[in-house]
DNA sequence: CGCGCCGTTGATTCGCTTCAAGTAAGGTGG
DNA sequence: CCACCTTACTTGAAGCGAATCAACGGCGCG
């Protein structure tokens, strides 16, 4: 980990790149940006811990994030995959509790990193940040509800591609997968031999096509049929 | 279901007896109550349908209530199941939006039902109301990540074992399940068959001694071992 | 009484996990 | 630059756990 100090105005462009703070005049951005602290994270190291104090907000600008859970005999369930631009732990930031999760970079990840203080001084600035972040939590919680939902499912197969046509839904009919696979997996609730071979089911029935970490959404109606079956 | 009109006051009583409402004075409470409508629900009568805006809150003050999604097929999810006294669906109406799932009743229940217009009113004598709600929500978002990161485990017994010593956390050794066992195996993710059998596993275990909705804790520290050994 | 729902138990099937092996790509040190 | 290691991914084979199908007893209700 490895934390730059970019000359001024730098920090509050990628601010700007985040929708959250897009709310914000340019000024209050950059009074915002002259206290944050912009991160380089290897592969694997972690943002934070579960059960510390939530004392910084973590505005992924670049790279793929895990939040997640380690159960005893380190077992990991991938809470959230998020893919920069991306909040991480808005929830407790606001809300002054601990982290409830842990998180770590699926990927090299450059990252904008708010005390808390500093975002509690701009929402005095400017009431309706504080908003536009409960809006963003509540956004989070209909993910978390859809992806319990989602485990009720079934067949892996069927998770997969229910988790395709939602990334096809922003991205268009060629989807990149936001980290690698085996936590791609992971956030499904397989093990990465599963998964691998729930692609190459899809793909013999001629539905998608899978180029590494790019997969071609072929046939997107036949996708459809399949969660339509249940 | 059945709207009653009881008589003046017991509205507000009941208001009391939650947690969240509390916050208000005797007076507030009254002004809250009087926009309030009293309606029993037969056991399975739906409370709302996912996709209708959240126009109502829903205080649980008898019975016990289910949070659904339903997929294709008729495959039903339970995201949350709920015992009296609670809340349901305070993020929704919070946030001005649609409901995000459906809510039907797991036993007959007695429900003090908010519409919005009376909950802003609300809001506007006492501002920790809203945050109280906000309270709540993060609460309920908790239980998500923890169901979430729960189903992640393997073993069905472990599951049972988990959820039990939940309860066991609020309740105390003997244990009251909070709706009919086929409810409770949906939302832990598994069939009313597995559900019996987990049980009884346990039961010959001598860990835990089962009577009708009630459950015994016989041996707790045998359950956390479980757990632990994951 | 007869009907339907809930819960339990048994037998069977299916899908996923697990274990194992092999390939390929990236990084490190000689 | 190459030998070597690690990690990611894929595929095959075997075992196990949970879903499914089926049958039965108990209970509430019309």
């Amino acid at each position: 980990m490895k934390t730059l100090q970019p000359r001024a105005g730098v920090l509050a462009n990628h601010l700007a790149s985040l929708p959250v703070f897009s709310v914000l005049s340019p000024r209050d951005r950059e009074l915002l940006a002259d206290q944050a602290l912009l991160r380089l994270y290897d592969r694997g190291e972690a943002l934070f811990e579960r059960g510390q104090p939530a004392d910084r907000l973590f505005c992924v600008v670049h790279g793929a994030i895990r939040v997640l859970r380690r159960g005893p005999g380190g077992r990991e369930k991938v809470i959230h995959l998020l893919e920069a631009p991306a909040l991480v732990a808005e929830v407790p930031v606001l809300m002054g509790i601990d982290y409830p999760a842990s998180a770590d970079c699926a990927e090299p990840c450059t990252v904008l990193v708010l005390p808390r203080p500093a975002l509690q001084q701009a929402f005095h600035r400017d009431q309706d940040l504080a908003l536009k972040l409960l809006g963003a939590a509540m956004t989070r919680m209909h993910e978390l509800t859809a992806s319990l939902a989602a485990h009720g499912q079934k067949s892996g197969a069927v998770r997969v591609a229910s988790y395709l046509l939602g990334l096809a839904h922003t991205q268009g009919a060629e989807v990149c997968l936001p980290a690698p696979k085996k936590d791609v997996a992971c956030y499904l609730g397989m093990q990465p031999e599963s998964f691998s071979r729930a692609l190459t089911s899809l793909r013999k029935d001629g539905l998608i096509a899978v180029d590494e970490q790019r997969v071609h959404i072929l046939d997107r109606s036949g996708l459809e049929r399949l969660l339509a079956e249940s």
